[in-house]
RNA sequence: GCGGGUAUAGCUCAAUGGUAGAGCACCGGCCUUCCAAGCCGGUAACGCGGGUUCGAUUCCCGCUACCCGCUCCA
């Protein structure tokens, strides 16, 4: 990278430096891994999350057809615990394909990991070809586990018995309350079951600052329907959310959406696409994931019935163990759904719109984060770092100045703060030239700055000024409120 | 997990085997009537732990974190 600093080295500095993300346990040398989100990350993430929240779930209109949808839908919510029941992933394969006990060869020109417990099928990368360990230059490691999963114990006694996991994913906390919604929330097929919170991978490489974190939140749906039309459902959903980050700003060539080759697809996918995003951090025409959108057919709620399900030829059966009992039996509770329109029982297919609540925001701050240059009072270019979010995003909505510190115009700026933080997160600042209060505003992403000047000691009126063009317009004091909800619009 | 690099104030850098300076930022004051002005004052750092040494921020070792490349990515 040479002495040259990277853009994403900027956008790093820039969230440190205005409190957007700093390094978790910092003060204790830092945690790989693991983040926080300062005074304006929480706001950026909250507003994020409730932006998600707003146009899947409350802001849905389950009683017309929306664009590109077959059918009217349902959506409802539903926050779930963290911990669970072990056995959920167990039968789920997460416990299977997490916590495998692995051995690493620590020779050189091999470093090649193998599954303990196929160790001896296995053949190690020297040759000529034998088992590893047999060469004379095999080093290897005890066998390891790996847990991806982080494990804790439920109750104060460390006891395998109480052995539990922070969850992988929030999905499972729909699938096994799917029972649960059906029979409170009046929702028939099709309807979609939205998450938000936090869930927790063991990741062997943290990297790329938030993006691959242990700790991180999610956002989900999962949306249930009849088999036959669950193609249909894939669709809507893809395009859906590929057009909610758009309208959010990440409109640029930046976003695409890719669907997974055959190879690609998840243990229980019968088709995926992501939502993928460009960031600064990776090669050029590399992409990240920041969502993905999967069909997970009728996998989850079955094996919530039957047991951990594995493949046969072009569907699922049960696994067995060597007596022939499910390896990882089910809850055996009846989790099918009657369908009153064909008097049939039917296991619901799922379309699974998984979203990353981390990534999306360091997406946004990656997509606004953006150098110009501006003229000082001679009219000579200045340099200005801006962070040119979307007005739904930005952490603060408007910031409010007297021009000087005099005449009266702070008490005048502070009624109006007042007055406008009713509805919104505003700031107040009388500190320093008008020029650095713009600047610092800029850098948080504030769309707009309303400014108290000696006009406004006559008329009442003040001037607005919009964080991306940098223009002033001057409004009425009593029409700044609508002024600014017109121009905010939904947040 | 492997290999390479980095670690001094919030940021960017400097110096030094005798416990560290600057610019910017930040805070206070003066001044300032629209885009990082100026003046005065102030807060603030050697990632952590060992070792060598009379003495370590500096030399050595270990750890941690971050960056790059592999590996991994349900």
């Amino acid at each position: 990278m040479g002495k040259q600093t990277s853009r994403m080295d900027k956008i790093v500095a820039l969230c440190k430096r205005r409190g957007f993300i700093f390094q978790s346990s910092e003060i204790y040398g830092g945690i790989g891994g693991f983040w926080d989100y300062g005074p304006l990350g929480v706001e950026l993430k909250r507003n994020l999350k409730e932006a998600w929240w707003r146009d899947m779930v409350t802001g849905h209109d389950d009683t017309s057809v929306p664009d590109g949808a077959p059918v009217p839908y349902a959506m409802v919510g539903l926050d779930t615990s963290i911990v669970m029941h072990p056995q959920v992933w167990k039968v789920s394969g997460h416990y299977d394909m997490f916590s495998d006990l692995l051995v690493d060869c620590r020779a050189e020109g091999c470093k090649a990991r193998f599954r303990a417990d196929h160790i001896s099928n296995a053949r190690c990368p020297l040759k000529p070809s034998k088992r590893p360990g047999e060469h004379e230059a095999c080093d290897l490691t005890e066998p390891r586990e790996f847990n991806l999963m982080f494990k804790t114990y439920v109750g104060a006694l460390v006891d395998p018995v109480s052995e539990a996991y922070l969850r992988p994913e929030t999905a499972q906390g729909i699938f096994t309350n799917f029972k649960n919604v059906l029979s409170t929330a009046r929702v028939k097929l099709p309807f979609g079951i939205a998450q938000i919170g936090k869930s927790f991978r063991n990741e062997i490489t943290p990297r790329h600052f938030t993006f691959r974190s242990r700790e991180f939140e999610q956002m989900e749906i999962e949306f249930f329907c009849r088999s036959a039309e669950s193609p249909a459902w894939y669709a809507y959903w893809r395009d859906r959310r590929h057009a909610w980050y758009t309208a959010l700003g990440l409109g640029s060539e930046r976003l695409r959406l890719r669907d997974h080759g055959a190879e690609e697809l998840s243990h229980y996918s019968c088709g995926t696409a992501d939502i993928e995003y460009a960031f600064p951090f990776l090669e050029a025409g590399e992409f990240g994931e920041l969502e993905g959108i999967a069909h997970r057919g009728d996998f989850d709620l079955r094996s919530h019935m039957e047991g951990k399900l594995v493949r046969a030829g072009d569907g699922f059966e049960v696994e067995r163990d060597g007596e022939g009992r499910p390896r990882h039996a089910g809850s055996g509770k009846d989790l099918s759904y009657f369908d009153e329109e064909t008097g049939e029982r039917l296991t619901p297919h799922v379309i699974e719109p998984s979203a990353g609540a981390d990534r999306a925001a360091l997406a946004f701050l990656c997509e606004a984060y953006c150098e110009d240059e501006i003229p000082d009072e001679k009219g000579s270019p200045q340099p200005r770092v801006v962070l040119k979010l979307h007005p739904r995003l930005a952490p603060v909505k408007a910031a409010v100045f007297p021009l000087v510190r005099k005449d009266g115009m702070p008490q005048r700026a502070v009624d109006i703060y007042r007055e406008l933080k009713r509805w919104w997160n505003v700031y107040y600042d009388e500190k320093g030239s008008i020029g650095r209060r713009y600047r610092r505003q800029d850098e948080s992403g504030t769309p707009f700055c309303i400014t108290v000047d000696q006009q406004t000691l006559n008329d009442g009126s003040v001037t607005v000024r919009e964080r991306d063009s940098t223009e002033q317009t001057r409004v009425a004091g009593r029409e700044i409120t609508a002024f600014l909800r017109e121009r905010l619009g939904y947040v």
